[in-house]
DNA sequence: ATATATCCTGTAGTAACTACAGGATCAAGG
DNA sequence: CCTTGATCCTGTAGTTACTACAGGATATAT
């Protein structure tokens, strides 16, 4: 059940990679996971490439790399012929726009914080934030 | 052009309150905006009220409060009958949403920092991010 | 009277999934 | 051998917060 030799089922591929199945199924509608083999009753097969890929993506997600910038560094890596400098530049355009939405969330956090500390929290319908906002 | 006197199109109300005109029309499908009254020829006229309920509207995203969020603040609003305390509070329920969001970010950018650091950049097809990635 | 600027409705597209519906397949137990 | 329950299949629709048309009507300036 867990591994009939000719293949992993997508479930089973799905609790390796930690990646939800019907996600897996997507990947492979847009073009990111290419398609496995199918067992006599049509269904997915998978082997350890597919398995090494869908954690590449996995982890690529985890740090915030969009699906077309994952696209772009699997085409890299397909065609073989990427450098180290390439991977290097896209990876530093990458951690730009992280730093800039860390800087656009605590721009929020600041202002939301001084709100927050105008407000008494009494029970009264006069609410510096509402004042503050509807104005 | 600019005011007809009976009311502003959704063009003017758009440049006054810095939404994109096709948002003001989402925001009334979906009923964040009150329906406006209606020219003969059937375009809409907004008047002052509607600018300032855009107006919350767009702080309110721009401290990053979803549409949901906001809806409810609106609804305490409607009803009259809200207390600073309760107000206080969803905004620090927010507040706690967007320290996560930074937190989480934070985690990201501390590794691709490292990652980028371990890359010499150079023009050889061995690179550690994608080592790192396809591991 | 005409030109053009803006408006109308309704629909479809974006990102990255998730959640069905309605049926087929598969492995294990009796 | 047969059933049962788990898993699988396909295709479609829903999620958030918009944005972008198409194809036509209205309004305003000259």
């Amino acid at each position: 059940m867990v591994s009939r030799k000719s293949g992993l089922l997508r479930g089973v591929l799905a609790k390796q990679s930690g990646v939800n199945g019907e996600t897996i199924r997507y990947y492979e509608k847009i073009g990111l996971m290419p398609d496995p083999i199918r067992s006599e009753g049509g269904h997915r097969l998978y082997n350890d490439t597919h398995l090494r890929r869908l954690l590449f993506i996995r982890r690529c997600r985890e740090l915030g790399f969009t699906l077309e910038e994952i696209r772009g560094l699997l085409e890299l890596v397909d065609e073989g012929d990427y450098t180290c400098a390439e991977v290097r530049e896209r990876t530093i355009v990458h951690l730009d726009d992280v730093r800039q939405k860390i800087r656009d969330l605590q721009k929020m956090q600041r202002t939301l914080k001084i709100m927050v500390s105008q407000c008494d929290g009494g029970l009264v319908p006069e609410c510096p934030i509402i004042d503050t906002l509807f104005s």
